[in-house]
DNA sequence: TTTAGCACTCGACTCGAAAGAGTGCTAACG
DNA sequence: CGTTAGCACTCTTTCGAGTCGAGTGCTAAA
């Protein structure tokens, strides 16, 4: 257990090393209003601290910086539970009154938001289908060849794909198929569409429909074939105004790291709902371990409809972020759940 | 005019450092197989090409360095018409054969290809669908208060928006509207529909259907907006492997830009068909002006399908990159002919 | 016209000295 | 006993001088 003092250093600690990105000196934090000790004291205190693993030294004689132990210390008893801006909550506001019209990109353009609004990266997770149940799915005929699926899950989220019609297959008998399929489909958690295909469904079509098979089974690819999530990424190039980022190869190795939208898209994974921040070495994936991670899942009905992610260095504006992601998952939450009432 | 030996030197010059990012010696190239001549005759050659604006120098005392005007003329005249390699071949065709199922995702695939076949930064842009004449169109309702549009264009490009629903309007009357715009749009180009929909579908509409002003509004919405084409980037990072951007400030100022997908959208507007290269300061945007722009469209029957783009430092591969976008802009055209047939 | 020779230029690298920031320790103080 | 002043010590950063080496331009000879 802390003493107030050391908190209070800690604290201190942290959030001036998050400004300036410099080792913190037992002298600058003693001029700060409010201390009545003097650096002595505060050295004192550190060294306590640092043996606590608490806090780094780069060298003997540098000032003092955060330990991986000590950032997770302050947020989870340091933090002030920042509120938002007005400034920030204004931008959102407009942000959002001007892309509803395009509903089919709001999720990125929220990403773009959120590198604008923090100066960090962005990383946003679009619903993960296959958690969600079909609501309706509809064949738009193409050509002799092909025809497009839209699918409409239970939360709004709208797709379509295209697939190929198995030659000599009648129109009308696909009609049929779909027709049939809706009945049976809708309401069906998207990881059981498989086997309901195949148990419930596939007998009784076989009674109306010729080569009903074929026809299930380029369904089942179109339909059940489980897809990773959208990745919407933005402000990657944030990274490089961080000055532990200054070096190029560091920085490439971070920039590699995000171009690969299926790590990303595991690295978001949620364990649980809410905001969960993932400190340096804490992150699954060896190129962010000078990194942090901060997600936050928006959902509706307890069904995820995406996560919105800030990565930044481990030296990050914890209070702030966290703060922002509360607010703009909750809203983006309402909004979804207004529009699909 | 140029003399044989100027040329040649021109070309050694232009390959090395293309290879070394060093500015290039006349030793060195005296050294290479089939040079005849010595040092200090190269280095007279290249003090006349100098004058010409062909080559520059950092320095005095350090070798020469083409120019921008000197890349010019090596892609003009001296670039020898690459073929792409065997095993660049093999890997595009196992990319195709692997990602045809998905084709919604086959050309940002093809940007991840490009990227890491070339080492650069690959942007490539989708169809413009404005320029495209729309096929067939369909609406699925969503719920009370919205539908989903699906538009198919004439080059077999699908593409969803989701539009509001006038409040209290009937299903039925919406069903009766597309079915009759189905027959008046098939074939019209997009940037006529809007017009198309005014002058003749309006008052034939109004005759069967209540309030189809309101309905006509929202269509026009969705169906006519211009949007920018889609815009996928890839192997932005590649960028930080280049010498020239070892400072991260250079490489910051370059990343930023690449993610203003409005302005790289603009960037790539083609000016005719075929392969275009833009040397340095010859691209619009100043960001860039140390950068190469390569880029090749693909077309359907005159039609625009898209631009592939390669963006690399100045010191490029003029002549790999080339012979690439032709050979996989060939192949794209060629996939979507044939899918669409 | 080509080439050898040579003085010259200029960036890159190395080294050492000086400056400066911050510490840990000790001893004194209230 | 906690707190503080004082001080020696450590380690990085910065700067300039010196050296090295690559490459040039010019001149004179072949």
């Amino acid at each position: 257990m802390l003493s107030d003092r050391q908190r209070m250093i800690l604290t201190a600690i942290v959030d001036d090393y998050v400004r300036s990105a410099e080792p913190v000196g037992s002298r600058s934090i003693s001029k700060r209003s409010g201390v009545t000790f003097s650096p002595a004291t505060i050295r004192n205190e550190m060294a306590d601290l640092e043996e606590l693993g608490l806090l780094e030294q780069p060298h003997t004689s540098a000032g003092r910086v955060p330990s991986n132990k000590g950032y997770r210390y302050y947020v989870d008893h340091l933090i002030t539970p920042g509120g938002v801006s007005e400034e920030d909550v204004r931008k959102v506001r407009a942000f959002f009154a001007e892309k509803m019209l395009l509903w089919e990109d709001v999720i990125g353009h929220a990403a773009t938001m959120l590198s604008q609004l923090t100066h960090y990266t962005s990383i946003v997770l679009g619903p993960e289908m296959f958690q969600t149940t079909l609501k309706h799915f509809q064949l738009v005929p193409l050509n002799e060849q092909s025809a497009v699926a839209i699918i409409v899950t239970s939360t709004g989220h709208v797709e379509h794909r295209t697939m190929p019609i198995p030659e000599g297959i009648d129109v009308a008998d696909l009609g049929k198929v779909v027709h049939l399929l809706n009945d049976k489909l809708a309401g069906v958690p998207f990881h059981r569409v498989k086997s309901v295909l195949h148990s419930e469904v596939a007998e009784e079509l076989a009674r109306y429909v010729d080569r009903c098979q074929e026809i299930l089974e380029v369904l089942e690819d179109s339909l059940a074939e489980k897809k990773d999530p959208r990745v919407y990424l933005s402000g990657a190039a944030n990274m490089l105004t961080q000055p532990e980022f200054k070096d190029v190869d560091k920085a490439k190795l971070i920039l590699d790291t995000l171009e690969e939208t299926a790590a990303l898209s595991k690295l978001l994974q949620p364990d649980s709902g809410g905001i969960q921040v993932r400190i340096g070495t804490e992150n699954a994936m060896e190129a962010i371990n000078q990194c942090s991670l901060i997600t936050a899942t928006f959902s509706l009905d307890g069904q995820n409809l995406g996560t919105l992610g800030i990565l930044g260095p481990t030296r990050m504006e914890y209070g702030k972020v966290i703060g922002l992601l509360e607010y703009l998952s909750n809203d983006l939450a309402a909004l979804i759940a207004r529009r699909i009432k």
